[in-house]
DNA sequence: CATCAAGTTGCGACTGAATCGCAACACAAA
DNA sequence: TTTGTGTTGCGATTCAGTCGCAACTTGATG
């Protein structure tokens, strides 16, 4: 049995071509299909998040909200994410706390992914796989339990760190 | 290609029959061997994570070293629980943040396994399968990453709640 | 078994992420 | 345009976790 996975580096997420491509559908487009209520600050938000090549944390997403728009509030930020996370249309990592306690965000692609985090050099990579498919319908089919959302983190030392290191 | 899963709620863990046995080897010889030293305090808050059937959260943790101990501080149980993850005796969980920011902790088990939360009923079940063992050596040799912790939370409903909500 | 340096504890002050109630405001349906 | 409902900004607040420091333990050594 084979398994074809995507390794990636952040920035290289969806170019990937040994496997199904990783995609984004579009979260501005989803929450009107939903009927959700847009504003400047929500589309602003949403935008920042669908575009960035990097996992965000609530604090660097105001930041850069702000260059657009310097009266937007904290709290709309965190409304804003609690309001994606509800809906499914984003991921929240914690990428093992590899840089303090707060949360990462990321739109929700086709595909679930894991991330692994390099406990030396700080690098994120990406990691889809068939096997990470089937694990999953295994957990869903032996205990019955109706999978939302999955979330797979490694810690540990990437290539170039881990021979470093030895 | 078969897979023997170990599905259990929080209080079977290690009494399944139909796989490879959980056990959780002991964290004070562990730590004694390495040469740390060893505190009152140490002990008590060893012992407690030890023997707990539940994932312990700091403040829970501290609340039953109190009842021991009355003076024990807040300080030392979150420097005991650090000096325990940088030893890899200890797993870091989130539980997909069922229930506020905190983070829970358990011994350190032979076995990896992945925990289920389900957002309804609040329940948490392991599982440990072949299927994810199968799945982290996948990722090590595709990424040459070299993986010292993981960590696979599944949010969701349970089988009982799935069929409740539909 | 007394000594003592190095490691650990308790304390209180502090940080940083996230939440909340509320009055002012904006959206979109009619 | 109007209007009601949902959203925002603000400031205060909560809560988990961290830190510096003086007092105290530990366990290695003579």
């Amino acid at each position: 049995m084979q398994s074809v996975a995507v390794v990636a580096t952040e920035s290289q997420l969806g170019r990937s071509e040994n496997a199904t491509a990783i995609t984004r559908p579009s979260l501005m487009k989803e929450l009107a299909r939903r009927g959700v209520r847009m504003t400047a600050q929500r589309r602003l938000l949403v935008g920042i998040i669908q575009d960035s090549p990097r996992h965000l944390d609530a604090a660097t997403l105001l930041e850069l909200a702000k260059q657009r728009d310097p009266g937007i509030d904290r709290a709309t930020v965190y409304r804003t994410i609690a309001l994606l996370k509800e809906r499914g249309l984003i991921d929240e990592l914690d990428l093992m706390h590899i840089e303090g306690e707060k949360h990462y965000y990321e739109a929700k692609t086709n595909r679930d992914h894991g991330h692994m985090a390099c406990f030396r050099c700080g690098a994120i990579m990406e990691y889809a796989s068939s096997s990470f498919e089937r694990l999953k319908q295994e957990i869903a089919k032996q205990s019955g339990f109706h999978i939302r959302v999955v979330r797979l983190e490694v810690g540990g030392f990437c290539k170039r760190c881990g021979k470093a290191a030895s």
